[in-house]
DNA sequence: TGTACATCAGTGAACGCGCGTTCACTGATGTAC
DNA sequence: TGTACATCAGTGAACGCGCGTTCACTGATGTAC
């Protein structure tokens, strides 16, 4: 049966999130389309009418989950730009550790992205590449050059990383995942080069 | 045909490495026991007579792979122990980052691991657990308390993320993925305290 | 504005395929005498 | 030391199952007149 342009739209939509949502829990290998098409109020069928794989679904999802994040995270904060502290602040806290579903991306696939298709890697990559340009943007304006670069290169890195650590130790030990959470928000914040935004940090609120 | 408990051990152990090997390279989710047991040179079949489940044959390759990665980084370098310096330029290598083989199996799973059975991921925490204390061992005496662990929690946390996303992002932009691992010795290096060692990891070797 | 009809998003049965696991069987090993 | 036989690691066919994708069909939409 055909359907209206709007509601068509609106199935594409319910697709890709339903896919992002599910894939981000589970992997890639975990869900089918069969469950995905489900969980988007579709039957398995109507995947093929909007994209010609479930890997291009896939690639569909995770543009859209970082273009979303880098909005979410580069909005302004109380109408001043935020700072590397906020992005820590919401990056390395327990609510995105134990919200994969509307979490980001990177750090729920980011070991097993090499291994799919160049489609997926590639999207991947940019929004890393958009990643390490705006930590780079928070840290201090009196760092430079190569040291600037570095810097925002392991920031953007060990987040990721924190919260795919956090979320691998979560089940076995709690208290070690929250204690990774809380090491990185005060190692990682006293790489800005502002000594006022690091003391803020190793508070350790 | 019943084979001697000498080929029979000999089986078993060729099953724990073809396993190990071929999970890194592809994930749990991307291999078959099938496969597995063919590279161990044996049918599919003789997989249960040595272990209960696919599961369990991927929980004894965690474990030994993590086990030989210890005494691999552990062992002294030209009799002295191993400085923070010499454990990261050994993970956070190229030759690392382009052998998912016989590399860490944190590095090759860490964002799939939080959805694996307990097995797998109670062995994981233990071999990170395991990583931080060799970290906060290498660190330099001066360091106390909360900071000595927290920093060094960042640096093992940092290093497997680091080599996670050098490899998401070594096929899309492989000028990228070697910035990441170049920052991280340097960035990383500069946490050890130990400002003799700081400045040699920052001539960028 | 009203009617006729081509379009095409979505349906659901069917496709071949590989998955993890089971099981009756084999036959060299290793033990009991 | 030599013989008889129970053991059990490994074989390979078979199991049910869910996977991603295809396809003939449906019928409301939206266009052409």
């Amino acid at each position: 049966l055909k359907v209206s342009k709007q509601q068509s739209a609106r199935n594409r939509r319910a697709l890709i999130e339903a896919a992002g949502r599910l894939i981000r829990e589970r992997g890639i290998d975990g869900v089918g389309v069969a469950e995905i098409c489900a969980e988007a109020g579709l039957t398995h069928g109507a995947l093929y009418a909007q994209f010609p794989s479930k890997e291009a679904l896939a690639a569909e999802a995770l543009t859209d989950n970082l273009h979303r994040k880098h909005e979410e995270m580069t909005a302004p904060r109380a109408g001043a730009e935020p700072t590397l502290g906020d992005y820590l602040t919401y990056y390395l806290s327990r609510q995105h550790r134990d919200n994969l579903a509307e979490g980001c991306a990177m750090a729920a696939s980011a070991s097993e992205i090499g291994r799919q298709g160049e489609a997926l890697s590639a999207r991947f990559t940019d929004g890393f590449a958009q990643l390490v340009e705006v930590m780079e943007r928070s840290l201090d304006d009196r760092l430079t050059g190569a040291d600037r670069r570095q810097r925002a290169l392991a920031v953007a890195t060990a987040m990721i990383g924190g919260v795919a650590l956090a979320r691998a130790t979560a089940k076995a030990s709690p208290a070690l995942s929250d204690e990774i959470l809380v090491a990185l928000r005060r190692v990682l914040g006293q790489l800005s080069g502002n000594s006022r935004e690091a003391a803020h940090q190793s508070e350790g609120r």
